[in-house]
RNA sequence: GCGCCCGUAGCUCAGCUGGAUAGAGCGUCGGACUUCUAAUCCGUUGGUCGCAGGUUCGAAUCCUGCCGGGCGCGCCA
C-alpha cells in the first residue's frame, strides 16, 4: 500500500497548498486507516485540524479541499461526512494493484546490532529465555525484511567467579566433563554450591581458582571451555526445536571480552569518569540514585579486583559501535533490567563510546506466569525447562491432530504436529504487547479460534488446499466486486506497511494482530465468495486473491518465526 | 522513600502514536456441516476505558495529582 499511500499524500497536501495557501502545504496530511469499512478504505481529518487556522467551518473547509483535490485515477469521488471527515475509497484496480505487487524494501543501509537469548553456560534453558529468543529472533526477521543489516549478538553468560567453583569441584571430583551432558553440569553446579558454601578451604580454592582461570592457566581454562562446548550442545539442540535461527556464529560470550575490561576501566578514569567507593571502581552518573536517595553507581570494577557484568556489557557497546559498526543496537532482556540498561547506555554516551547518533534501545519485556499469577514455576517451585516446555505443547498438538485423524503420514503428522505446538507458544508469546505479563496457558495456546498461532495456520493450510484442487498456477487480482473480498485485498496491500511499523516500534505484536485481521478477513471471504465454483474472471482473480492471501500469511508468520504447514 | 511499567467487557487482550457510536477472542445464549478441511463460520450478550483535574474543536491515547498492582534501586546478570 505505501505505494499508493504516499501518492495520495502528496496529492491532499497539493490540494491544501492549492485551496488555502502554501503555508498549509506542509501540514501533515493525516491520512489513516478508516475507522470503518463504511467509511471507504482512508480518511483524513485535514479539515477539522484547519478549522481553527481558517477560521470556518470543518465542513466548508472539507468541501473546498475536496474541490480543490484531484484523485480521479486513484480513488472514487471523496465524500465528505460527520464534522468534516473527508472519506477516501481506493478504486478497484489501484486496490488489485497493491495486492498483486506487494512492496519491495531496499537495501537501508543500517547496520541493527540485535543482543537476545543470552542462556548460560552450564544451565539448562528455561522459561526465562523463551521471550528473548522468540522476540529476538522474530525482530531480527522484521528488520531484515525492511532493508536493515542484522548482526545477531548471543552474550552467553560463559563467565564470572561461579566458574572458579565449578572448575574446582571438577577437580575435586577427577570428572571429564566432555562425559556430561546438561543436567549433568547443573547437578554439578548444585553440588559445587553446597561444596562452596560447606568447605571454606574449598571456597578459597575456588577464588584462587577463578584468578587462575582469568589468567589463562591452561588446565583451568581447557576445563571451562569443555563446560562451555557441553553447554552449546544443549543451546544447539534446543534452538534447532524452537526453529531458532541462532548458531555458534552469533555467539559472543561474556568471556569474549574479558581482554579488553582493564582497558575499559583506564579508559573511563582517564575521562574523568570513575570514582573509587568502598574499594570498588565506580561511575556515578547525573540523575541515578538509590535507596536513600544518595548517588547510585555503575560499578565497573569490584572491590576485589574482579569485573562484574557491567565492565562486560559497557564493553559489547563499545565492540558493538566500534568494531560491528552498529547503527543501531537492540537489547531484547527482560523489563527488570531497565535501569541497568538506562545507566550502561548513559555511561557509554557520557564515555563517548556511543554516539548521540546511535541508538541504543533495551526491547524490555515482561514475566510468563502461572495460572497463580506468580512467575512459571513447576510444582515442586523448580524453573520450567524450556525443553520441556517445548516438548508439551507438542505433544498437545499432537492428541489434536490425532482427535482429528487428519489424513497425513505419520512422519507428516509428527512434522505438523512439531509446527503447531512450537509455532502456539511463539504466537502466545508474541501475540501480546512485550511489556505486559501474560499467564502460560497451553490451552488457550493451541486453542484453534480466535488470535492464536493454529488459527494462522489453518487459515493457511486451507488455503494450500484450495490452490492445490487448482491446475492453473494463481495469475493476477483483476476483480474486487465483493465486500468481502475489497475488504481482504486492503488487508493485504497493508502488509508491508504493518511490518515497517514492527521495525519503527520493535512490538511484534502488531503484526500479529495484522495477521489475525488478514485471517479472519479471509474466513468472511471464503464463506461469501466460492473460488472453485466460480467462473471466468471471477474464478481465476479468486484464486490469485487466495495465493496472495497464503504468501502474507506464510510470510508474517515466517517474520514471527513460525512455521506454516501446508495441511493440519 | 525514589524510579520504571501496568490498570479497557465476567475472563484474556487489541486500540495503528489525538479523531466518527471504544473493538476482537474466550465464555453465555441461538443458528449453519452430503465442508473449496465445521480445528471453521454467522448472530446474541456484555464497558463510569482505575479515580479526579488539566490541555484541545475532539482524550482510552498527551500533562499533573491521587488509588491499586508488578518490578527495580552498590560490588548477581
Amino acid at each position: 500500500m505505501s505505494a499508493v499511500l504516499p501518492v495520495l499524500a502528496f496529492r491532499l497536501s497539493t490540494a491544501v497548498a492549492d485551496a488555502f495557501g502554501t503555508q498549509y502545504g506542509g501540514l501533515d496530511p493525516e491520512l489513516r486507516a478508516a475507522t470503518k469499512p463504511e467509511f471507504g478504505h482512508f480518511q483524513t481529518n485535514l479539515a477539522l485540524r484547519l478549522a481553527k487556522s481558517l477560521g470556518q467551518p470543518p465542513r466548508a473547509i472539507a468541501e473546498q479541499l475536496v474541490a480543490a483535490l484531484d484523485l480521479g485515477d486513484l480513488c472514487e469521488p471523496p465524500s465528505i461526512a460527520g464534522p468534516g471527515f473527508v472519506n477516501l475509497t481506493l478504486l478497484p484496480a489501484v486496490l488489485a494493484a497493491g495486492v498483486n505487487e506487494p512492496e519491495r524494501f531496499p537495501s537501508s543501509g543500517k547496520r541493527v546490532v540485535v543482543d537476545y537469548s543470552q542462556p548460560n553456560v552450564a544451565k539448562q534453558m528455561h522459561v526465562g529465555h523463551l521471550r528473548s529468543t522468540v522476540i529476538g529472533d522474530a525482530l531480527c526477521n522484521v528488520l531484515r525484511y525492511v532493508g536493515d543489516e542484522v548482526i545477531r549478538q548471543n552474550h552467553v553468560g560463559d563467565w564470572g567467579t561461579q566458574f572458579g567453583m565449578l572448575v574446582e569441584q571438577v577437580l575435586f571430583e577427577g570428572l571429564v566433563v566432555e562425559s556430561l551432558d546438561i543436567a549433568g553440569l547443573q547437578l554439578l553446579y548444585q553440588r559445587g554450591r553446597k561444596h562452596f558454601d560447606a568447605d571454606s578451604n574449598f571456597a578459597d580454592q575456588s577464588r584462587a581458582r577463578v584468578v587462575l582461570l582469568q589468567s589463562g592457566d591452561p588446565l583451568t581454562l581447557e576445563i571451562w571451555r569443555q563446560m562451555v562446548e557441553v553447554s552449546l550442545i544443549e543451546f544447539d539442540r534446543i534452538y534447532a526445536k524452537l526453529g531458532s535461527p541462532l548458531t555458534r556464529s552469533d555467539v559472543v560470550g561474556e568471556s569474549a571480552y574479558n581482554d579488553q575490561l582493564p582497558g575499559i576501566v583506564a579508559d573511563l578514569a582517564a575521562a574523568g569518569l570513575l570514582t573509587e567507593s568502598g574499594g570498588a571502581q565506580c561511575a556515578f552518573l547525573p540523575g541515578f540514585t538509590g535507596r536513600d536517595g544518595s548517588p547510585l553507581p555503575v560499578i565497573v570494577q569490584k572491590s576485589d579486583g574482579g569485573f562484574g557484568y557491567s565492565a562486560t556489557d559497557l564493553a559489547a557497546v563499545r565492540h558493538r559501535v566500534a568494531d560491528l559498526h552498529a547503527d543501531r543496537i537492540i537489547y531484547v532482556v527482560d523489563h527488570r533490567q531497565g535501569l541497568h540498561f538506562q545507566q550502561i547506555f548513559a555511561l557509554c554516551r557520557a564515555a563517548g563510546w556511543l554516539p548521540e547518533t546511535t541508538p541504543a534501545e533495551h526491547v524490555a519485556f515482561g514475566t510468563v506466569l502461572g495460572k497463580d499469577g506468580k512467575p512459571f514455576k513447576t510444582r515442586d517451585g523448580d524453573t520450567v525447562r524450556l525443553a520441556s516446555l517445548l516438548d508439551g505443547a507438542v505433544n498437545r498438538a499432537r492428541a489434536l491432530l490425532d482427535e482429528r485423524d487428519a489424513p497425513m503420514s505419520d512422519l507428516t503428522r509428527a512434522e505438523v504436529a512439531e509446527a503447531v505446538g512450537v509455532g502456539a507458544i511463539k504466537y502466545a508469546d508474541l501475540s501480546n504487547d512485550r511489556i505486559n505479563d501474560y499467564v502460560f496457558d497451553l490451552d488457550r495456546m493451541v486453542a484453534m479460534t480466535g488470535n492464536t498461532g493454529p488459527y494462522l495456520q489453518y487459515a493457511h493450510a486451507r488455503l494450500t488446499r484450495i490452490l492445490a484442487k487448482t491446475d492453473e498456477t494463481p495469475g493476477i487480482v483483476t476483480v474486487l466486486e465483493e465486500p468481502a473480498e475489497q475488504r481482504l485485498a486492503l488487508l493485504l496491500a497493508g502488509f508491508g506497511d504493518s511490518v515497517v511499523q514492527v521495525a519503527e516500534t520493535l512490538q511484534p505484536h502488531r503484526l500479529c494482530t495484522y495477521l489475525y485481521e488478514v485471517a479472519s478477513a479471509l474466513s468472511a471471504f471464503y464463506e461469501t465468495c466460492p473460488v472453485l465454483t466460480s467462473a471466468g474472471e471471477v474464478r481465476t482473480s479468486r484464486i490469485a486473491l487466495c495465493a496472495a492471501t497464503r504468501r502474507v500469511l506464510q510470510d508474517g508468520l515466517g517474520l514471527l518465526g513460525i512455521a506454516a504447514p501446508d495441511a493440519m
